[in-house]
DNA sequence: AAACCTCACAACCGCCTTCCG
DNA sequence: TCGGAAGGCGGTTGTGAGGTT
């Protein structure tokens, strides 16, 4: 965890409306004091009346200020850490669906604040685009993430729940990683067999009946081949070779989709080959190193080299 | 070892909505 | 019904840590 910046020196400029009280308002990093302080007025009395509370427990910052201390840092609910591929694709699928209402999201992923997941979206999914010279709110990059990001997190989950259950119950037919899942509103379903398997994440009854439906496949009946290239049609119509896995875009548009993941110039059809030119989506893009908990979209679009 | 760069994230800002007298 | 205060939310900034050159 990053040490906290050094208290800043100024405090709250004055503007017409300030008291005497307000023009020694505090600014910058909370100190351990103050967030003794608002901790322990809050256990006592609880939260609102933000203003009031920040008087009334002796700091002297903003109600706004108390408030977002408390919801963003001291609130005890609060999980730490990176987020896990099933947040990540929570967040990716309700992104797609509700854009910027970091709130909203938040309310959908128990103990991630809103601020928590406006930054990882600036900083990692906002960077991809940038590296991949396209603009993030643009569709194009919403197909990329549904079409690439979102199947490689479940992949990756499925990946952990291999792992984990190899080396605990190899029988089970849920893995630890999606039964201890915290999703609330995401039905994750893992199926099984000999030759196939499966992770779907599907509507649950209280979203739109439009809301995102993916599916990760591996069916055995179809033939392997060396590479994958195909267009958007056959990944609808699961016309699709078995040695990558694929996406199904029910719940999509994907008419019209042109992308290109190795050259980012194909039209009407993208890549998931397991050739050197698209190394994200080989046979070995989710090597062990993967499995921790740092692990981000950075393995995903390894696109060059 | 130092300078520089990038990343992550806490905190702030300003606008909008809701609440309340 | 109105106006001010408070709360909520999304956008932006500042800064320390860690990595790279």
């Amino acid at each position: 965890m990053r040490v906290a910046r050094q208290p800043a020196a100024g405090v709250a400029k004055m503007d017409c409306n300030s008291s005497e009280d307000d023009s020694e308002l505090r600014r910058g990093p909370w100190t351990l004091e103050e967030d003794t302080l608002l901790t322990r007025y809050i256990s006592h009395h609880g939260e609102g009346r933000w203003n009031m509370l920040a008087k009334c427990a002796g700091l002297k910052r903003t109600g706004k200020s108390c408030r977002l201390r408390w919801l963003n840092y001291l609130k005890p609910d609060i999980k730490r850490g990176n987020l896990t591929p099933q947040e990540q694709l929570l967040i990716l699928e309700l992104h797609s669906k509700w854009g910027n209402r970091w709130s909203k999201i938040a309310q959908c992923l128990p103990g991630r604040t809103d601020n928590e997941i406006k930054n990882y979206w600036r900083t990692r999914v906002q960077k991809q685009a940038r590296q991949l010279n396209i603009e993030s709110n643009s569709k194009r990059f919403l197909e990329a993430v549904k079409c690439f990001w979102m199947p490689r997190l479940l992949q990756k989950m499925e990946q952990n729940s291999s792992i984990s259950s190899s080396s605990s119950s190899s029988s089970s037919s849920l893995p630890s990683a999606l039964a201890n899942s915290t999703l609330p509103i995401t039905t994750l379903m893992y199926n099984t067999n000999h030759h196939s398997s499966s992770v779907s994440v599907t509507s649950p009854p209280e979203f739109p009946s439009d809301f995102t439906k993916i599916s990760l496949h591996q069916p055995h009946e179809i033939t392997q081949q060396s590479t994958s290239v195909y267009d958007v049609n056959s990944v609808c119509t699961n016309q699709i070779p078995s040695d990558s896995y694929y996406v199904d875009c029910c719940g999509y548009d994907m008419e019209g989709f042109n992308f290109n993941l190795g050259s980012m110039t194909g039209m009407g059809s993208f890549n998931l080959s397991s050739s050197s030119e698209c190394p994200a989506a080989g046979s070995d893009w989710m090597s062990n190193d993967m499995v921790d908990a740092s692990w981000n979209m950075d393995d995903i679009w390894q696109l060059r080299e």
